[in-house]
DNA sequence: AATATAGTGTGTGAAAATTACACCATTAAA
DNA sequence: TTTAATGGTGTAATTTTCACACACTATATT
């Protein structure tokens, strides 16, 4: 016997809170709408599910034609299912966290209209964004502050050689406190992933640091796990 | 201008991780299902969300219609969204889960015809599941395992009294381990959020232990927050 | 009444982790 | 050569974690 699914005006979308760290300061990528409803509004990038697609794809593919990144490793954190969340209709958005190193090169630049243009905000002093999406901002942000204390998230987000001091200040951004030098650098060190290179910082016009590397296999051998505990 | 929403084939369902301890075991709660696909199958309570419901709202109505548990606080986990998780099209299903006292009293009984009947199965040696619900049943089962030792939910899978042997053999049946019994104790204790009663056990044939309450508020105090850090 | 049984309840010392704290070194630019 | 800015380092006190064993008590059994 065959039952048949109800047919119902319902609707999927993904909304991704993308952070990056730059110059010291903790900033999630928004889009401006070009798009009733909330036309001309900020938003987190986010858009309509296809059918046809696994919401982990189109999470991907969204935030791609939204922005122009890829590739990103995106993480979903929590659905928001509201009646009235979306204007329109029944929409329920599945939101998707992800934290990378923001690249002076890569061009911010949306493939569809939807978007207008999409860049970087600090997470500090936030606008008023479309829909629920400030909400959602919130939750994302405190599941990765949480998360930064038990996963290696932080790595993601700095370039791939990086100093101690630019650790810290990722760590002082995200958990809103200042942090001891001697200890934190103690504490990092005596966990074995970070790789110290035999390189140093250039350009700078003071004492150059010691650039160091997150080293995932040791990280994994360390730790027993698959680094990808959030399931 | 206005925006059509598209109109797709698509449904939202909830499906619900519900744990039980009972007998020095984790268990949870299964249904027998009474209707195709997966006729007869064992399968997580779980149904289709209304277009007028939050998912919140829904995860509790579809427990209590196929159940008869109602007024439990289920928590949102993770939303299951491959394309061919369900035989019949697309059905993203957004899971919760709940920890509750399982109550001799309390009889299971399923109010709709989805469902034949509804048991409590213990997590060790769960039998091949409908639909992708091993998986979810997976994914669950970490969260609880991970949140057990930040969260004070072992408290909603305890009787309202209960003694510090039985919160013992709690934690060692979820994270599958021995733990030593004095300093099991004295951590707990040191915590603050434990009442010592002026009851004893009753009808063992041996030492009565004393019973201890949880106090909610004492741990709100303590730990500054809301008792509601999941999101 | 004696005894067997089963779980209750308690303390200490060693090791490890966390915290607080201050000064000299190096580089580039002025 | 001086200055401005950040890099880099050690120690002692405190707190937390961990390992570990035995006497007590209530009931059931004989």
């Amino acid at each position: 016997m065959e039952v048949k699914l109800p047919s119902f005006d319902s609707v999927f979308s993904v909304d991704c809170v993308i952070f990056g760290f730059e110059a010291g300061e903790l900033k999630i990528l928004l889009i401006e709408r070009n798009e009733e409803p909330y036309k001309d509004w900020l938003a987190l990038p986010g858009y309509i599910v296809e059918q046809d697609e696994s919401i982990d794809d189109a999470a991907e593919r969204i935030l791609y034609e939204l922005t122009g990144l890829r590739d990103l490793h995106m993480q979903q954190f929590h659905t928001f299912g509201e009646v009235n969340r979306h204007p329109q209709g029944r929409v329920i958005t599945v939101a998707y966290y992800a934290l990378i190193r923001i690249n002076g090169q890569k061009e911010l630049r949306p493939i569809t209209q939807y978007a207008r243009k999409a860049f970087w905000h600090p997470v500090n002093e936030l606008p008023k964004l479309a829909f629920d999406h400030s909400e959602i901002f919130k939750t994302a942000f405190n599941k990765i502050r949480r998360r930064l204390n038990y996963q290696p998230i932080a790595f993601e987000l700095l370039p791939e050689k990086f100093t101690l001091t630019q650790l810290q200040s990722l760590y002082e951004a995200v958990e809103n406190r200042k942090l001891d030098k001697r200890n934190f650098r103690k504490k990092m060190l005596s966990y074995g992933f970070l790789k110290e290179l035999d390189e140093k910082q250039k350009g700078v016009s003071y004492r150059a640091a010691k650039l160091y590397k997150f080293d995932r296999r040791k990280y994994a051998k360390i730790f027993h796990n698959d680094m990808n505990l959030d399931k």
